[in-house]
Parts: C-alpha cells; structure tokens; sequence
DNA sequence: CTGAGACACTTGGACGTCCAACTATTTGAC
DNA sequence: GTCAAATAGTTGGACGTCCAAGTGTCTCAG
C-alpha cells in the first residue's frame, strides 16, 4: 500500500482548473473520491471475509437472504435489490451452492421463477462473516459519527437523484 | 435499472439495529452508500466513455500520461499513483498499445523498468474523452455544489485516514 | 566483487461484472 | 383461444482486478 506525498485527486483537480474546466473540477473531485474510496473500503471487506471463504457479492447474496422471512428470494428480486445484473446473480447462487450455503428451489406458481434459499450452514457463516465486518470494517472507519452521517445523507441524495429508489 | 419503492440501506440500517449492532449500523450505512454510489457512478462514466472506446481504467491511464511533462511514466509508478496492482497496469497499457494510443519505450538507465508513452492519436483521443465526461458526468452529478464539497471533504479525511496520501 | 535481497514487469489462473443471445414460461391484446 | 411481447433464468465471451509464480535487473553489505 504505497502512500503517495501528496493527495492526488488535490493534484488533479489543480490540473482540470489549470486546463479550463473548472465548472467540472469539483465533481472530477468527488467522483474520483468516492472511486478511491471504494477501492480502499474493497480491499479492507475482502480482507475481513477472507477467513470465511467469502466475497463481497457472495456475503451481500447471503445476509439478504438471511434478513428475509423464508429465507428466500427469487433471483431476479435479489438482482432488483443488489442492482446487479441477472447472469451476476446466477454466479453468486451457483457459487454459494457448490458450498451447501444456498440453495434453488422451484416458485410455487410461477415456473419461469427460481428462488434462492439459505441454509443453515449459509445461516452460521454470513452470521459470523457480519461479526468480522462489524468489528474491522464498519466500526473501524476512522472517522467520527457527525462524517459518517454527513456521508451517508450526501449520498443518499445523490443514489436518489440517479433514480436508486423513489 | 429498476427503482425500488424504498431506500434499501434505511432498511439495511434497520436490521441492523434490531439485530442488536447499533454500533456497526451507521458505518454499515456509510460502507454501503458508497459502495452503490461507485456502482451508479461507474455505469453513468462507462456510458459516456463508450462511444470513445474507452474503458475508465484506460481512460485514467491516458489521463495521467497527458498530464505528465513528458508524456510517460514507468509503469510501477503508474500504478502506484492509480493504486492498482501491477498486473492491471500490464494489461492496461497492453490494450491501449494495440490501439496506438500508448507506446512501451525503454528506461534510459534502468533495464528492469518500462515506460509507457502516450501518442498524439492518445493526446487526442483523452481530450475527447473528458470533454464527454466533464459534460455528462462531473457537471451532472445531481448535488449543488455545497453538498459536493462536503462529500469530497469527508471522502478526504477517510483516505488520509486509510493510509492513501500523507 | 560477489551473492542475497529488493525491485520491475509479465504470465496464467481465479473471480465478479456486464452484454448479447438463447430457452422456457407467462401475460395480455385481439 | 392464439399469438406476440414481456419476463425469468442461463450460457458464453469480453473485460478489469487481484494473487502467485517466474524472469530479468539492480543494489548494497560483507
């Protein structure tokens, strides 16, 4: 994790002001901030759910399974919820039920219609894959509750003007 | 891209609470409100770089060499600037290379090290490239510039935080 | 001046993501 | 009722990312 001398997205917001743009400066600014950040958050995840044999997608697939009811979901409901797309879905499933995590079950009425189940085995890993996350990632963000709001309210406008939810 | 009729991280934070991790809730919220963020924000850049066929880590690789005094960089302290794994470097470089956008040339006093050169038809191509990007993405974030301000403040803290830059 | 370790880059493999194309099923207009 | 259109899921291919392993080069301590 080489760390640079100086804030490279100050750098380059110095260079889009020096090139003219500087309608465009803060926005460069944030949206490499956030980039930047997500591949900072990324690696710390993946790191925490190392030890559990887990990726980020394959966690994300088992605690909304876990937080559901039946513990169940049809597939394109959890690609609808995750925001990814269907062939990203069929992956995560068929990965996590290689490892008796999860598994497919026929709808009801609908036979077109497949939906994921969780087992318990899913049920104990994605409970102690959360206890990781909540320990060295999500309390350990390093900055105090007022940023952490601030955070999450600024972009909770913007995923609602791009039409995130309604 | 399906909206859905709530806000999926406000039902996150719930569960959270009521699973008892009130303490992991608003980092959780924060993790996640960038992670679907860099998803929107991402989709929205590939967009607007695909007319150009470009994809955003080639178009970051051109950005940094046309930014340079020289027009190169070895290829380590590309990725040490872009933060991505030497392997990324490799295969970004190669695909712009096969497209004329970017030459490898010989370190003058270093045999181990390589440096990638951008090309004027490189030159050209990236000035296009974020004339697009300044106009549908940085200047149509959808946040006044307040809000965009702050979000770029706390995402700086965060990195400094995480070791990024000193 | 020699050899161990650091450094620079490449290769092959695994994974997640998307898209385009395809099959199967259901819905709805006529 | 029928048939076109919409919906659900899968498959194969392209891309970017990382890691582990391997080659070549340089540095520096002894």
């Amino acid at each position: 994790m080489s760390k640079l001398p100086f804030d490279p997205i100050d750098e380059a917001q110095r260079q889009w002001v020096a090139h003219g743009w500087e309608d465009a400066a803060p926005g460069m600014a944030a949206v490499t901030s956030i980039v930047r950040a997500h591949q900072i958050l990324m690696a710390r995840v993946e790191e925490s759910l190392r030890p559990h044999d887990l990726t980020f997608s394959r966690y994300e697939l088992l605690q909304l399974l876990a937080f559901t009811r039946t513990g169940a979901l049809p597939l394109s409901r959890i690609g609808a919820r995750l925001q990814v797309h269907p062939a990203s879905v069929t992956n995560a499933v068929d990965r996590c039920e290689q490892r008796g995590l999860v598994k497919r079950v026929p709808h009801a009425t609908d036979r077109r219609t497949t939906l994921a189940e969780i087992t318990d085995p899913g049920r104990e890993l994605v409970s102690k894959a959360t206890e990781s996350l909540n320990r060295e990632v999500f309390t350990a963000l390093g900055l105090d509750e007022e940023a952490i709001g601030e955070l999450t309210g600024v972009l909770k406008h913007f995923r609602q003007a791009h039409g995130d939810f309604s």
